[in-house]
DNA sequence: TTCGCTGCAAAGGATTTGCATTCTA
DNA sequence: TAGAATGCAAATCCTTTGCAGCGAA
């Protein structure tokens, strides 16, 4: 992932749009680059705080929402609760998720097959798609190998 | 659907784990089975209270867990927001969604190739698979048609 | 200088919880 | 009768919003 293009795209959007660069935009887009694939919106703050100390909640929210509607971001909701965020790479295809319900571990996959199938599925049912998910809940390799006796509390391993 | 079986297998379940049949549990049912198929806690527990208006909001959220626990009931977050909640019918097989983000509409569809695939894709990473979901977005056919222009408001359709 | 952006704190909104009371088994 | 279940209201928790001051263009 080439940080310096991200942020390029970010202010090319931005200008676009006619918004305005600020340091706690940049700074929230290096929290991001920062805290790994899959974070929330509380890491992220502390993260951008580590840099910038001023800078609040209300405007890392901000920065995240507008982010998505720039392209750079994508909104994940594999818990109940809260919302994780995960930077679309343009070099890359859209993939979807396998999550380890025991240590909370995501795997990427792409799956040419799924792709397929999905846009076959529509068709038959008349729908046109935007877009889709999928995801595969279950225990990973290591989880599996440790008999799910240990690991348990998925919620608290970040990734 | 057999609504008399839903009730017996609830009521199977409350004994079974030692728990008591009470008035407002048959009555949540009965107002799950009068909401239609995906309606969030708040709708249930309005078609409730239609039925016994003495029927608080915690003791609906509280059956809704219950149930969902007995695996009579899914719940499902097609939406940012509100959790929906969806009955299992045992004699049919798990079957994922078709969405239509113009009008709210949600179509059920089950494909043979999907369960398979999904198999396949868990086994590649080492992945035991508990649950999983596909969930397909886009505009059905009737959206589709009146060219997206009509149809402003997807969440007020409840289904 | 304009008006978009920010931080702060207060507001929101769905869901959960504490507690005294009611009711099932 | 025991203690599970309920209704009510208060509490949570993540996220959004209002507003006055700040700062990019």
């Amino acid at each position: 992932m080439d940080n310096e293009k991200l942020h390029q795209d970010f202010e090319s959007y931005l200008i676009d749009v006619g918004l305005r660069q600020t340091k706690q935009r940049r700074v929230i887009l290096d929290a991001i680059l920062n805290s790994g694939r899959h974070v929330d919106a509380e890491t992220i703050a502390q993260e951008a705080k580590k840099i910038d100390q001023s800078i609040g909640v209300a405007t890392v929210y901000r920065t995240l929402q507008l982010m998505t509607e720039a392209g750079i971001l994508e909104e994940r909701r594999f818990e109940k609760d809260r919302v994780k965020f995960e930077i679309i790479d343009p070099n890359h295809e859209h993939h979807d998720h396998l999550i380890c319900t025991a240590c909370g571990n995501i795997v990427e996959f792409f799956n040419e097959e799924v792709e397929e199938l999905q846009e076959k599925i529509a068709k038959e049912s008349g729908f046109k798609l935007t877009h889709h998910r999928m995801e595969l809940f279950g225990t990973c390799k290591i989880c599996s190998r440790s008999n799910g006796s240990k690991n348990k509390s998925p919620s608290k391993k970040k990734n």
